[in-house]
DNA sequence: TTGTACGCGTTATCAT
DNA sequence: ATGATAACGCGTACAA
């Protein structure tokens, strides 16, 4: 009760309540704004908060409404640095979200399906939803998270019509890439891409297809590659694909568009006047080439934004969009530039 | 009571003691391990919370304990991709140390000293301790977590005898890189480098000082930058090197190693016939370069496991070393191989 | 060794 | 509009 108690312990709604002779549950429903209140007691009570500077404590709050205020992020390894700028700005974007709502973000890195992690915080409460950063066909992740009955929103693209997601256009925008890039001159488009077990793959491989669609082309199984994990698999692609006359190649991302850049380089192949290069995805990376890539641009810290806000919308019971579509830029640059005038000519 | 509530609610440790007909201080000892307890009951006991997976709730363990098995990492807004393998791996070794003490980790973006969140978290409680990625020389963080009393890391330098930092030798390994440039040959070895607010850059070049006075030279103050924060500065520092005649440029991390890298490469320069290049720091960027560099790498990784490791040890109020200093390796590559065998002719 | 009773700080229900 | 009072689920002195 003397004057040194100040800033070592903590002080309670109840020291709150006493100081102003009021009860707990009134300085309570002050703060909170829920119930009937006094206007003018309400102003006392927020005044003498401020000015003592009272914070509620996040357990005791947490306990009562059987709420936490954090949300997890479910990260992958990042084993490229081609990758690392889309999830480490998802993850900005969705802290982000998460602070103008007063939650708290926390990280999980885990792979393969590994639910252990996420078991672990379901099962001690210590979240009220989760943001999935990538999605596969066949998710052990989503699986859980159903079962678990736990909020939770995927970033990528699903079949599945209850799943909430949030994502690019991947699919539009490698149609209207791949239609561009024919209205261009050029004949035949290569595709390198990955497995197609994530979603996010399989859009743009869906994109791509249709883009030549559209242009009244088949899909040349001979110049389509689906599944290039590993840079040497890239490299051997470029090579076979180099042999059959294709005069631009199309990378699912910059991990791939990396290696063919530098495969390119090493053989002496000129950008863009022997092979077009164009990349599905842009990171800065790409900003470290010679020749400057022509390429989608995404918003990566929105789709953390927005996957954040959605989360917490679901977490308060409102209504969600399913699906969310974000839009996408084409960029044009020097890699697929006509080098001849005579675009028509053999 | 019926064979329906099977994962819809959560059971209690009271749930627990009911079926075992023991009273709930027992569970609780069970599981804790604190207090005395008999081997039977405390088989008894956990076999059975394993069989009907009971798991306790972290609101009400923290609110009774004070203590709430988070911890946050401070981020800064990483502006540039070579920024962000350092922060991103920092972050997933602390994570990966977190969780395997049933810690949590909470992520929060801020720089230019907005205290802002950190005070958030803090006055609720919502974290036991805090890891700072980055180190000012005059830091707000630090200057408020101290006040706050509130258990932190930092990764990095300081002079501050009461602050615990963890950090990879920069001084010693920039001082010893410098010592095997001129043992290679080198003449005379310019430095480029940004800001000396932080503490990682006034280290680095204190190496690069020292390693000169190691072979007996002196710092030339007309080859020496050390306020470099845009590319442009960057360029034109390089500008002004190449006038001076110095045979090497020694950058102080790969965002100013990139900018140097392409400068030279559209000024015609090549490396290292006209022009040696080395850098304080390697990230996967420079693996995209034609010339291999040579360059410091550090387990970034690691950092950030010690960080954790550290904090929880501190929180766990066990005795922690002040400073942990972590080992480096030099990397001796292309980029400063000498083009000449005589290299100690003129 | 085990049980009882209370505290942790907040919210929510029910009176008044 | 406001005040008791009881949860929320766990830890822990204290007693037995």
């Amino acid at each position: 009760m003397d004057i040194k108690d100040q800033s070592k312990e903590n002080i309670t709604i109840h020291d709150v309540a006493k100081a102003l002779g009021v009860s707990a549950s009134t300085v309570s429903r002050a703060i909170s704004g829920k119930g009937r209140i006094g206007e003018g007691t309400r102003r006392r009570v927020l005044q003498y908060i401020d000015e003592n500077s009272f914070y509620p404590n996040a357990s005791a709050r947490s306990l009562a409404q059987s709420k936490t205020y954090n949300i997890a992020i479910i990260m992958p390894e990042v084993k490229d640095l081609v990758d690392m700028p889309f999830f480490h700005s998802c993850m900005h974007g969705a802290e982000e979200a998460a602070q103008l709502n007063d939650y708290d973000l926390l990280v999980v890195t885990t792979d393969g399906g590994n639910t252990k992690p996420l078991e672990r915080m379901v099962n001690n409460r210590k979240v009220d939803g989760m943001i999935l950063t990538r999605l596969y066909k066949h998710d052990a992740f989503v699986e859980y998270l159903k079962s678990a009955g736990i909020p939770f929103v995927a970033i990528g693209n699903s079949d599945d019509k209850d799943i909430v997601t949030v994502d690019h256009d991947n699919y539009g925008a490698c149609r209207e890439l791949v239609a561009l890039l024919l209205s261009k001159g050029i004949k035949r488009v290569a595709y390198l891409g990955g497995g197609l077990n994530q979603t996010v793959n399989e859009k743009r491989y869906e994109g791509y297809v249709d883009g030549l669609k559209d242009a009244g082309k088949k899909p040349e199984k001979s110049i389509i590659y689906t599944d290039l994990v590993t840079r040497i698999q890239v490299s051997k692609a470029v090579e076979e694909i180099l042999k059959t006359g294709a005069d631009c190649i199309l990378c699912q991302d910059d991990y791939i568009c990396d290696e063919v850049v530098h495969h390119l380089a090493e053989k002496g192949i000129k950008i863009p006047k022997q092979m077009k290069v164009a990349s599905c995805h842009h990171s800065k990376l790409l900003d470290n080439y010679p020749v400057t890539i022509t390429s989608l641009k995404f918003d990566t810290m929105e789709i953390g934004r927005r996957a954040c806000q959605t989360l917490l919308s679901m977490i308060s019971g409102e209504d969600v969009p399913k699906n969310t579509v974000l839009d996408y830029e084409i960029n044009l640059k020097e890699s697929t530039k006509s080098s001849t005038k005579s675009s028509d000519k053999a």
